[in-house]
DNA sequence: GGGAGTTAATTGAATATTCAGTCAGTAGAT
DNA sequence: ATCTACTGACTGAATATTCAATTAACTCCC
């Protein structure tokens, strides 16, 4: 089978165990088909075990959005030295390699339909829009640092990193909903010329 | 309650109301909790019926789906004369309008709902694929006519019409899963600043 | 150390509800 | 009389959730 995201791998607490279930399970059948059953199913231990821990489906799968978003904001780098522009080059390296990489591509599926979810509950939305606000800060960080190293342009850090987040989600949607994988790298070739027109300052 | 797209406005015919009915449905309560039985609420008519018009729930669906594409693709807007900058400039303005405007909000919604089921389902990618590819070909053709008008740099249309297409989903993905309407202003902005620099020839 | 008492983990079976899909039949048009 | 649109009642399977009962672990007193 795909290989395994490393924050699943071995879970030795229960809760691992259930985040890992319910992960997979996800995976396997979709948000719109995830049971209970099949969270059991994934899970070694027996199904009735799962509501000693969580009062409802609802309050596991809350659980497991959270579970997920500290895991994806804890993959984000942390740049200490070296110059802006590499820590950018490896952002959108990041943005676009998301979801394709050795690292189980299910981890994207998994969390483009956690996503859709908030498109109907309040609290999904909140998680999301926490997260993205702590994700873009990061980016916008990363070029105000870039501006006063003058290797970019002074363009606005909030309006770049907006952009950013919205190419992030878009490669994140796109890859996981088509077959057409040259969008991809079509796009990025284009998105990679235009930051090198507006942000890079030219030498 | 919130204005109706017009393509739903009091349909005439059965196929017409059943559309509608799982277009509110959809709209209520996601696709996670879409049932025949709130279709059947939505409709005037009753919930059999919806049976005697499809085969199945995921009969039904289908034809919602390919119902949705082609109001998607039918809104393209048809460009027979005047400059392919401002051609690019509509198509900007549509994308980031996309889901804000007069028209029910919720349009973009249940077009990410559906759009998500393609991760799991072989058939709903299949639809999105060849609709992207559309949409994409008609942007790419306004591209080109923009550099044979030399109002545009010499870019590659694919590319930048790739780029379009993720920019567009991503636009989508993030208006319909957060709260933070910021972004999306933001991320425009700098859109367009990228655009005028890497795509517009300057005079 | 060892039993008594308390709590947490765990299970398989049961319950109540929801869901997709069926069917026998009505009403109206041709 | 036949066909088509249409309906309400119905069903079996699936689903979330509960529960009574069992085991494992931990604690306090002797």
């Amino acid at each position: 089978m795909t290989q395994l995201p490393s924050f699943l791998d071995e879970p030795d607490d229960t809760r691992g165990a259930i985040m890992k279930a319910t992960y997979d399970a996800l995976c396997e059948h979709g948000y719109s088909d995830l049971t209970i059953q099949r969270i059991g199913n994934e899970f070694p231990k027996s199904k009735s075990l799962l509501y000693h821990h969580y009062d409802s489906k609802d309050d596991l799968l809350l659980d497991f959005l959270e579970f997920m978003l500290a895991e994806l904001e804890g993959q984000m780098p942390a740049y200490r030295d070296g110059s802006a522009d590499e820590h950018i080059a490896d952002i959108v390296d990041r943005t676009f390699a998301f979801g394709s990489t050795e690292k189980n591509p299910h981890f994207t599926q998994a969390l483009l339909e956690l996503r859709t979810q908030a498109a109907h509950d309040e609290a999904y939305r909140e998680y999301f829009t926490r997260s993205d606000r702590f994700v873009r800060k990061h980016v916008a960080h990363t070029i105000q640092s870039g501006i006063e190293q003058g290797v970019f342009q002074e363009v606005d850090p909030q309006e770049t990193a907006a952009l950013f987040q919205i190419v992030f989600v878009g490669t994140m949607t796109q890859r996981v909903t088509s077959d057409d994988d040259d969008v991809l790298r079509a796009g990025r070739a284009m998105f990679d010329q235009c930051l090198r027109a507006r942000l890079l300052r030219p030498e």
